[in-house]
DNA sequence: CTACGGATTTTCT
DNA sequence: GAAAATCCGTAGT
């Protein structure tokens, strides 16, 4: 496989709407245990900052949590959903700003039988094998577990890391729709900033 | 295709 | 104590 350049710095410094965009086609990698796990980006959300009433920065009061998100772009934000599952997300913009991109879906790159692997081991149990290969790595909650990256990968640094994003495709077109799973975010809910390849 | 329920535990109020 | 940026099987359209 082609080996891509590694984005740097200046790619994450851009406001989370952009990056969220930019970011789709572009290569997810994990180095573990000695091999890349990779995958194609194929659906990003952005949160805002403090206004974003979706976003766990809304408000602009840091917490042990979300206090990564306060600091420069290109790190990585991993927490923990409905006390089962592990988000992807990576920090954009600048210090103080305190937005970031969530990681919806990917498509298996490097690594497929691994992330299988994986998703057979430490997904939820009397999961069918139709249903892992179906849907290896489309989901938020699926991509962490199939790419092996849990909340200890939260505070990563994607310029220099074991976890980073590469140039890779630019897709041929980009499907802009309402967000996921937040009705709780009133005037903030129906804003476009979901982006899926299509 | 959509709709629903249950699993599970950290995080913040 | 309640809520949560989810997933999966089942049942219905």
């Amino acid at each position: 496989m082609l080996r891509h350049e590694r984005l740097g710095r200046e790619f994450y410094l851009q406001d989370s709407l952009t990056v969220a965009r930019a970011l789709v086609g572009k290569l997810l990698v994990h180095e573990t245990g000695g091999l890349r796990l990779s995958g194609k980006i194929t659906e990003t959300e952005a949160y805002m900052g403090p206004f974003d009433k979706a976003a766990h920065s809304c408000g602009g009061v840091p917490t042990e949590r979300t206090k990564i998100m306060y600091g420069v772009g290109g790190f990585t934000y991993v927490y923990l959903i409905y006390g089962m599952y592990n988000c992807f997300n990576i920090v954009a913009s600048g210090e103080n700003s305190p937005q970031a991109v969530l990681i919806r879906a990917v498509e298996a790159a490097e690594g497929r039988e691994i992330m299988l692997e994986n998703r057979r081991a430490k997904g939820r149990r009397g999961q069918s094998e139709k249903s892992i290969v179906k849907n290896l790595s489309n989901g938020p909650g699926k991509l962490c577990i199939a790419m092996d990256i849990q909340r200890n990968h939260s505070g990563i640094d994607l310029v220099g890391g074991e976890i980073y994003v590469e140039e890779f495709e630019t897709p041929k077109k980009i499907i802009t729709t309402p967000r996921i799973n937040i009705d709780y975010a009133e005037e903030y809910k129906d804003k476009p900033w979901r982006f899926v390849e299509g």
